[in-house]
DNA sequence: ATGTATTCTTTACGCGCGTAAAAATTTTGT
DNA sequence: ACAAAATTTTTACGCGCGTAAAGAATACAT
């Protein structure tokens, strides 16, 4: 200790006149000590600016703080935001969240979760790619590591799902349209990379049958994350070869809908809610680009402050010795109108 | 060693029949062992897939394999896409990243370094804040990490800058657009997070003294990283207010392009390079959503790929010992023609 | 076959923590 | 003041690696 250089929690126990053992489990849980220790304890580590080697810690503890956030693809804005949301409710919960993407890419995902497994996370937050998923390794992960799903279901892996309820979602923006205007077709992709597709459709379809129209799905091809440009494409050919029975389109996801609206400019159509608009175009997301579209884009949107929270708290619960059964939260959209309908 | 699992290097070294020396020689470096002791090693990694624990590794090695990505929001589909590259460049060079995100605020961005520090990383591939960075916090932070800044340079910090030549961008464009039509005006943020839009105010200013034009500089007020929502309400003000002196506009980034957009829009101002338009509107940055706008947007792009490389190789070339003196390198972008200029 | 260079093994210690258990000290309640 | 409870200290060992240095083994060149 030539330099006043602290090297190791021995020589900070040294200079804090506290036990080692005793820094440790203050480094551990602040509240494990008692206040007069904690005041000496924090006076040392202003003065010194004490910090223990990270790497030793997780090494040794049975249970590190490590909060693993995974994501299917950072460049869509709807994941930036909502992994946003976690992390900071990860640190506002005493945890070091770490946040990893798929890029929509399988093999990049079991990598992630590899990585991932050797971080001995506490848990992890995981929002899967879905039907693309090495069903296997998440099913293995799950059974390793605490794990809670989020957005897109996959089974009952892990021990609970916590997302938006595409039903509703879909129902109650149905039922918007077709009591402001004309009954929707939707616009989705023939093979959706995200299985929340699939459960707004069966949606669509079951809300028409209850508001008494008939419904109209509208395919389209494309594979993989790509939306827009999947969705500029479908827009085009739709049109072309005139597959909407009636003026009002609801898309899948915000992002095909963003897709949907370039077509319509590019092929001269007029979008909105007024008498002179040919179409009416409604997305599903409420992604943060959606204010920015012309016209707006009448979405609904995810809560994700609720998603986040709850999903949070479940992994944080369940990391605290909460056991329960698994369990499927999905949380109601709020209708975001807008004047593209 | 009951049930087949190899619980450390130790017993790893037993069944692959190589000492445990040269085993962790082969996990620092698969060259540095000949190739039949390779071949043992790996077989044995195939049979028993052990991997050495990271938090031991990690904490005696002289160098670790760790190397952070600093961006200042991850939200923002450019950095999570520019993100995106220098993560595959790194894993391809053997490196293991980690990606961290400001959220635009400057506290936050003095967490991410504190902790990354911690993490012993053989280098940072930092994209700061820029004017709102704590300026202390960051050198000295360069001082004690390899750090390469991208994208917003501060000073001459870290080893080297990397980045896109904005001078080159606004030039550029303010050519093309002056051959095109209408001299441009320079719509911009008063106050601007990212100190690139300083720069290409000052070269819009340059390029139009060259070109023999008045230059007009419109600055809207605004505070932050929403982009799009600034633009939005600067651009509603400005044509309120009749500011813009020509039919041509300039913006200092494709967000806040989109964002005056949307004021066109929702003025009923109709946008192109046709005869009917009444406005054009140009882009800087290529950002991932400017080709779908309405109409889609004229800008000039980042070389993504050639900005990842350059930084990467760089901060690569320092971590194996190349040291060189401080520099800067602006890559030119990309004019991209669509049909809003 | 011999000598040299390269690589691996053996031996030993180091890193900075976490934590168990027994003993000691401090705090709290009566 | 005393007893009980709570907290800290002391003592000791563990974790899974990295790596230095000397000696042994292997590969390559003549």
């Amino acid at each position: 200790m030539s330099d006043g250089k602290i090297r190791n929690m021995e020589e900070f126990s040294a200079v804090s006149g506290i036990s080692r053992p005793t820094v440790s489990k203050y480094f551990h849980d602040p509240e494990s000590v008692r206040q007069s220790t904690r005041k000496k304890i924090e006076a040392a580590i202003e003065e010194y600016d004490y910090r223990p080697n990270i790497f030793a810690m997780n090494q040794n503890r049975k249970l590190t703080k490590n909060v693993g956030i995974v994501v299917p693809l950072l460049t869509d804005p709807y994941f930036a935001e909502i992994a946003r949301n976690l992390e900071q409710r990860c640190i506002d919960a005493g945890y070091r969240p770490t946040l990893f993407s798929a890029h929509g890419d399988p093999a990049m995902e079991v990598e992630v979760l590899d990585n991932l497994r050797s971080l001995k996370p506490a848990g992890v937050l995981l929002a899967p790619l879905g039907r693309a998923s090495d069903r296997r390794a998440l099913e293995k992960f799950c059974d390793d590591v605490h794990t809670l799903i989020f957005d897109s279901s996959v089974e009952q892996f892990g021990i609970a799902f916590v997302g938006s309820d595409n039903h509703q979602f879909t129902t109650h923006i149905s039922d918007y349209l077709c009591r402001t205007g004309e009954p929707p077709c939707f616009f989705e992709m023939k093979t959706p990379a995200n299985p929340n597709a699939h459960r707004r459709r069966q949606s669509y379809l079951r809300a028409m049958e209850e508001f008494g129209f008939d419904p109209q799905v509208i395919s389209i091809e494309g594979e993989g994350w790509a939306f827009e440009e999947i969705g500029r494409l479908g827009g085009h050919e739709a049109f072309s070869n005139k597959q909407f029975s009636t003026n009002t389109i609801l898309c899948s996801n915000d992002r095909l809908a963003i897709g949907l609206l370039t077509a319509c400019y590019e092929q001269g159509i007029k979008v909105g809610r007024g008498s002179d608009a040919a179409i009416r175009v409604a997305g599903q997301d409420g992604h943060p680009h959606s204010r920015y579209t012309c016209p707006p884009l009448t979405t609904i949107s995810h809560d994700y402050d609720a998603v986040s929270k709850h999903a949070a708290e479940s992994l944080f619960a369940a990391i605290d010795g909460h056991v329960e059964p698994w369990k499927s939260t999905r949380i109601e959209g709020k209708l975001i109108m807008r004047d593209s309908a």
